[in-house]
DNA sequence: TCCCGAAGCTAATGATGTTAGCTTTACGGC
DNA sequence: GCCGTAAAGCTAACATCATTAGCTTCGGGA
């Protein structure tokens, strides 16, 4: 009998697939290992039980969106930036449902690796708010409220949360108005 | 041997008490029914499954969210209304993690009382925001945004995912503060 | 060629959710 | 006050899943 010819990226990619298909809370060790066409226990071989395996999509999830988002924002500035960022931030979620669930799950505290995928990603969102001049204390608050709606948007979209009868998209463009609104007032008092 | 005296709502009840101690996604029918002081099988008197259970959880939530936040923002309007509802939905997400984690998920088609539950929870927003005299459309668009924006809010906090040294509540202040700019603003244009 | 490490397997264990069917409690009707 | 019945709670059994232990075998490097 030959090898299946395993490796942890493997188990790992097919584990974000699956995700995606089935959602997050569905994904089982048992039926990942059916889709890799081995037992169960030989999955232990190459990752290490199923909070490990949650841990690599996490952080496989960071640096897919950091690419994603980074490579959608460059040469771009304020609205545009935060338009593109959105519009790829929302793309990529949709696309990857599973995997964006794993992505937004917090590091666990002395988890280095962790740590620095979520920095990564949080970098690129200040790096695309770079072009409104704010001074810092202001610059995190935009962070925070940029990437609080939009997780809190895409969270909403998917979960159905949205039953009015209106375009999803143009309550999308209102709320990334209403804040280029907000900063471009922020950006006019602090210079002025 | 006496019996426990339970009831459809005294499960729940303690249901929605551990999930906010342990989290939603740990709780277990195993845990609750040692916690009430029976066997697990018996819960199937009262309940029908685990499913049901998370189902009567996210009804329980929103109907208590809907009470919870009209009373906050009775009286109020504008700006002090959107921020009267901040803080209620801040505070109680973080009083009730693990039934605030069952209130945001929708309700399956067909599921008339979840719906109504649902549509309840979104009129308090609505009519938290009818002082900014909105056309419909830009009604929808603010509604979703502010729900989209307590919710993520909400989320990255509690999931440990604003790092930055900077307190949350002025943050979340900001947030606020640039919500209501974009609101007045339309309502300017609007009536203008 | 040999040999050793890694890949994959079987077997066993414990937790959980679910169903079936039994016993017993408590309450309402007589 | 008694008795029958519906509901409450129980034991037993089973399926699924995650995990660990220990075995077998493949395959590449010395």
């Amino acid at each position: 009998m030959p090898r299946a010819g395993l490796s942890t990226g493997r188990v790992v990619g097919e584990a974000a697939a699956l995700a995606d298909e089935v959602g997050l809370d569905n994904l089982t060790l048992a039926a990942l290992a059916e889709r890799l066409g081995v037992r169960l226990p030989s999955l232990y071989k190459h990752v290490d039980g199923m909070p490990a395996l949650q841990r690599e999509l996490t952080i496989r999830a960071k640096l897919e969106m950091t690419n994603v988002f980074a490579r959608a924002t460059v040469g771009k500035s304020r609205g545009d930036a935060v338009r593109a960022f959105a519009i790829a931030y929302r793309d990529w979620a949709k696309q990857h449902p599973g995997l964006y669930a794993a992505g937004v799950r917090a590091p666990r505290d002395g988890d280095a690796e962790d740590q620095d995928a979520s920095a990564a990603a949080v970098e690129v969102v200040f790096d695309a708010l770079s072009g409104y001049d704010l001074d810092e204390a202001t610059t995190i608050d935009a962070v925070r409220t940029l990437r609080a709606a939009l997780h809190g948007y895409i969270g909403l979209e998917v979960a159905g949360g949205f039953g009015l009868d209106r375009p999803l998209d143009d309550s999308m463009e209102w709320m990334l108005d209403a804040l280029d609104t907000a900063l471009s007032r922020t950006d006019l008092e602090a210079s002025g």
